[in-house]
RNA sequence: GGGUUGUUAGCUCAGCUGGUAGAGCACCGCACUUUUAAUGCGAUGGUCGAGCGUUCGAAUCGCUCACGACCCA
């Protein structure tokens, strides 16, 4: 049975009688109507005043908007309307309508059906500030019923399918995206205060660079040449850096071709930002002053709350090696057992990790951090020198040569952003290249490509420049209380539904 | 990929060890001029996610599949 079939013999025949009426007597999608107000901006700027005051000042408005509830009461009606900025309520009586209008049109309309009215604010008995309604009209008509008024939207595929409903009926919701986008102003205000430059790289890029992460394929039919999707805009960044932008900063998607989960979504979104004559130490600082302008700037502390727990951002947040966190989460390891591949293979057979042949010292480390630190990495926390074998662009560190001048920020047991003072080094980043391309010939299909056009630009100078990629997506969840990416994302990928 | 779990009216949910499918909201009708999960009375609405099996009989038991949720790798 088709969907139309059954649709048709509910609440939506009913709701398309009702339509066809309206075509036959007048315009049914009128686009004339024009407001003067909006719900929350009459809250704010007349909600505190008494009944007299209003009646005293008669305040004229015009407003349109969603009907969202209502209750009919004979010769008079309650309803509220919710438009981009919140709800207010409608006073609508018979005798201030034009004859017969109340009875055979309002009265007709439904939940869900879009209006335009006019009025005079007003306080009911029991204080909610309101609109006594003269004139209104019927702007957009709803074929389909909302879900139910109290409890909402609670399927969460409903929601993640369609957002549309979920953001009309929870104000969770749309408060959720509307910080999201706060977050995103104030990273850009904050950027561009400081002279970075917003600037847009190739999305579809002929060698997927700057990551390690499986890339979603294409192909362009007028050039005959396979194509990816990009899983970072790193290498593009530097190329900026080495034409002379020496401070540069994009926000936009990246694609990885993996699992979905409560943190991972197939495209994502990242702040990547490159700083020239600037080192990692520079971008931990200030990493932790655009947190805390977040912090306050959303909520007004820099004390969040995340799934129960408080993170403080007002503090200057902990730092510590790769080594010392394994170290101070494992205190029955000393520093001997993660010293040598032998010892440290050793340690990752006892926590069952599957450790293969062409790992070495430093991917045997990140692996035992991976499994036993970073998800207790709960309070703003840096970890910085991380291994070579596993930073193919991060500069060496010039007193251990194992590890770089990297780090990454990690809060509420995840981890956020990524950053390191870059390789400027054309001799040992051709050589970090060939490594990489090494594991890809041993099987490890993550590995990087040699990306030879970025090793030229490189031989003709890259400053001194640090860089870091900020996760919004996860960011954007720390600041909503979001358990899942999803609540994050405004259409999060899902598997067709047949 | 593995484990747990869910899918019943437009929405939120009941439905016991198998015996004719239920409620609230929404919708339709009636009453009602200060309600706000309005109220009162009455009516409508279902291939119980899909398929196969067990059975005299399946929303309920079994298997397979689809799409979610949570946990693990």
């Amino acid at each position: 049975m088709s969907e139309i079939q059954q649709d048709e013999q509910t609440q939506i025949k009913q709701r398309r009688e009702k339509l066809s009426l309206l075509r036959d007597k007048d315009i049914a999608f009128p686009t004339d109507f024009r407001r003067d107000a909006i719900a929350n901006e009459l809250q704010v700027n007349h909600g505190k005043k008494t009944k007299e005051e209003l009646d005293a000042t008669p305040i004229r408005v015009k407003l349109a908007g969603r009907i969202m509830t209502r209750r009919i009461m004979g010769k008079a009606s309650f309803a509220h309307i919710q438009d981009m900025s919140g709800k207010i309520q409608l006073y609508v009586t018979r005798d201030t309508l034009p004859e017969g209008f109340y009875n055979t049109q309002f009265k007709k309309w439904d939940i869900g059906d879009i209006i335009g009215t006019e009025g005079v604010l007003f306080k009911t008995k029991v204080g909610e500030l309101s609109v006594r309604v003269d004139t209104i009209r019927l702007l957009t008509k709803a074929l389909r019923p909302l879900p139910e008024k109290f409890h909402g939207i609670v399927d969460q595929e409903i929601k993640y399918r369609q957002r549309y409903l979920d953001l009309i009926m929870n104000e969770k919701s749309r408060k959720n995206f509307e910080i999201r986008s706060k977050i995103v102003s104030y990273i850009r205000q904050f950027l561009t205060e400081r002279q970075f430059m917003e600037v847009e790289t190739p999305m579809m890029q002929s060698i997927p660079g700057g990551a390690t992460a499986r890339p979603f394929t294409t192909h362009h039919n007028a050039l005959d040449m396979g194509l990816y999707l990009r899983i970072s805009p790193e290498l593009y960044l530097k190329r900026l850096v080495v034409g002379g932008f020496e401070r540069v900063f994009e926000v936009n998607r990246n694609f990885r071709n993996e699992g979905l989960s409560s943190r991972h979504n197939p495209e994502f979104t990242m702040l990547e930002f490159y700083q020239a004559y600037a080192e990692y130490g520079d971008l931990m600082d200030l990493t932790e002053s655009m947190l805390r302008g977040i912090s306050i700037a959303i909520c007004d502390s820099t004390k969040i709350s995340y799934q129960g727990e408080i993170y403080d951002f007002g503090k200057s947040f902990e730092r510590m090696t790769v080594v010392e966190s394994i170290l101070h989460f494992n205190p029955e390891l000393n520093l001997d057992d993660l010293s040598t591949r032998e010892t440290a293979v050793s340690i990752a057979e006892k926590l069952a990790i599957p450790i293969k042949d062409n790992y070495g010292l430093g991917k045997v480390q990140i692996e035992i951090f991976e499994k036993t630190v970073e998800h207790k990495l709960m309070h703003p926390t840096f970890i910085t020198a991380y291994p070579v074998e596993v930073s193919p662009l991060a500069r060496r560190n010039d007193k251990d040569h194992h590890v770089t001048d990297r780090f990454e920020f990690f809060v509420g047991g995840r981890e956020i952003a990524n950053g390191f003072t870059e390789l400027n080094d054309a001799e040992d980043q051709a050589a970090r290249f060939q490594q990489q391309v090494n594991e890809k010939e041993a099987g490890d299909d993550e590995a990087m490509h040699y990306d030879a056009d970025y090793i030229t630009a490189l031989e003709y100078g890259m400053p001194p420049t640090a860089g870091e990629g900020i996760g919004i997506d996860r960011l954007v969840m720390l600041f909503t209380d979001a358990p899942s990416i999803r609540d994050v994302l405004l259409f999060p990928q899902m598997r067709p539904k047949s």
